[in-house]
DNA sequence: TTCCAGAGCTGAAACATTTCGTAATGGTGG
DNA sequence: CCACCATTACGAAATGTTTCAGCTCTGGAA
């Protein structure tokens, strides 16, 4: 196996002059620096990272933590993520909390802690005390995405905002009977986006002198099914269905969509329809939506955890409070017109 | 900083005995284990990744290598391969190929070369000669989902297995006019599947006697939206349409019913769908298909990486061509069901 | 000419573990 | 009671880097 020393023989310097021409530090001469490459290079060298690492403290290496990966908000998140960290020459370590109740606590205790990480990217990520403790003892950055953590930096689009907007944006199409379904505290990915996005269509409804409806307001577990079930019991009533549905998430949208197209009635001459996501189908199904941008949400914050780790300043290192409070874009499609008539 | 120093001074042993407690090795009285256990304990000691790194040459770190990470199928067998590998005590480093040019490159000749993987699990991607060199100079297991890599291991269901039990699904409702969506060899994402699956589909026509039309053969690229405008161009031809229709993922089949509907057609009753994966949301379209349960390939390709590694078989380790093809469940659902007419 | 600053380079320490070779210990059979 | 063996424990080497402290040398200022 090819080390430094095997490097420092061919080029006829020392390993520290080695290590210096290679990290690209100076008091290396052009002359040095060329042979130590070039021997480098014929010899195939690639420094051992775990050596780095024991020798620096650094790993290079930033942990992700979220609690589902094959769901479209995570997995789009974590590629954001992935990609801008490899452009910046970091590994990621990816620790996905679904796979059983052991599994959780495991993570937290054994691996998060090992110094494995420079840093840690949590997810929509509810964390308890304890865990909270663990993770900022490792006195490293965090950055939580999709939901803050107590103490730390976080990146969320304002979900208050996102479900006012969407609701105005039905009001200002003339719509009088306005229709929620929001997201389910109870389905684990919750944070406090279900309540604040509710919030936020109700705070229109006030601002536009509109009456709150109960049998208008859902609860579904983000999924198309559960849309589809929500809206189809909302529409389903002849005498008292609204002409318009705000859902808390794009996939609750498309169920939404079919149920009304299963009712008889048309998108968006019958009734209009508005999600929040930005997910990919939305293009196909004509879905109004306010785009939250999760791809962005994931470059961003690894760009962040870098960022501090390379600021060479300590005093960045030491987790404080910040929110980022992510732009939205209103993408207006098809399925949201002003109503044909009333 | 805790080391396993203060650990040993503090159970009044030596570091080596230390380690051997921890480790569960033997050669340590019940008595010293407890000790060190104890203090171990007390002082919240978890042992340096690195520094065992780097003096046992094992990482406990498997590399999972994918062209993408948002998409249905990546994610899944991603999930499935992660929480595998986390019961076993690894952690995954996951290199995502999506992020531009430069990232490939540097994807195989940096990151997976420095040591800090035992194993590589690389997921439908087709490498170059040169990226299969550096793989396998690695001398550390790989093992290949959803595609064959030349010279490893590998795990793939039949896909032409599968594009013929799909068609012969169809057949044996009575269909004779039977149209295929086949992947795109141009969408990044191909092996041999497009190929393969289309294969099967002609072979199932041939031992039924029926004629191949090549109207009824369209590409798309595995999204909703590819299989939505094949569909509407096959079937929109009334003198000519096809009564059936194999897609080669779910997502297209899910296009081919929405196309089905928006001409007005039956699904059921006028027109038969049926595709290959798995998704989540076939239950809510009623799509009928054939699943390939990506998670648990996923979680089998881990086990077998695992399995390998701590066989403590030194010829295990040597990478050898072996393919296991994964079952299929035939999963047949509302979508698919015998002509009404013909 | 002398002195000094700084560049260039080196040897060795430091990082935190595992493991090898060896020593001590304790029990058992002759 | 001794020799022997198995078990247990220890000291030290080994792992492959980075970096600190120190050395030499060069060029320019005094």
């Amino acid at each position: 196996m090819v080390g430094i020393v095997e490097v420092a023989q061919r080029a006829g310097v020392s390993t520290a002059t080695v290590s210096r021409a290679l990290n690209g530090k100076s008091h290396v001469s052009a002359r040095a620096r060329e042979r130590v490459l070039k021997a480098a290079q014929e010899l195939g060298y690639v420094a051992s990272s775990s050596a780095y690492t024991l020798a620096t403290g650094r790993s290079k290496n930033i942990g992700v933590v979220m609690p589902f990966v094959a769901t479209w908000f995570f997995s789009t998140v974590l590629e954001g993520a992935v990609n801008a960290l490899v452009n910046r020459g970091y590994d990621v370590t990816l620790y996905n909390l679904s796979g059983g109740s052991g599994h959780r606590k495991r993570v937290f205790e054994d691996l998060v802690l090992r110094k494995r990480v420079d840093g840690v990217l949590t997810v929509a990520l509810k964390v308890s005390d304890e865990e909270l403790k663990r993770l900022t003892d490792l006195k490293k950055p965090i950055v939580g995405i999709g939901g803050p953590i107590p103490g730390a930096r976080s990146i969320s689009i304002d979900d208050e905002g996102a479900g006012r907007l969407a609701t105005q944006h039905l009001i200002s199409l003339g719509h009088t009977k306005i229709g929620m379904i929001s997201g389910n505290p109870a389905s684990e990915m919750d944070f406090h986006q279900p309540y604040l996005r509710k919030t936020g269509y109700h705070e229109a409804l006030l601002d536009a002198n509109l009456d709150f409806v109960p049998q208008w307001m859902a609860e579904a577990d983000f999924t198309v099914a559960g849309g589809y079930n929500a809206a189809k019991q909302m529409l389903g009533d002849p005498r008292n269905a609204p002409t318009a549905i705000f859902c808390a998430s794009d996939e609750m949208g498309y169920g939404a969509i079919q149920a009304a197209r299963d009712l008889g009635l048309r998108v968006p001459q019958d009734i209009s329809v508005i999600g929040i996501d930005g997910h990919p189908l939305g293009m196909f199904y004509g879905l109004s939506t306010i785009d939250q941008k999760t791809a962005d949400q994931g470059e961003h914050g690894a760009n962040w955890i870098v960022d501090i780790l390379e600021s060479g300043d300590d005093k960045q290192l030491a987790n404080i409070e910040q929110l980022t409070t992510w732009p939205i874009d209103l993408n207006i499609r098809s399925s949201t017109a002003r109503q044909a008539k009333d």
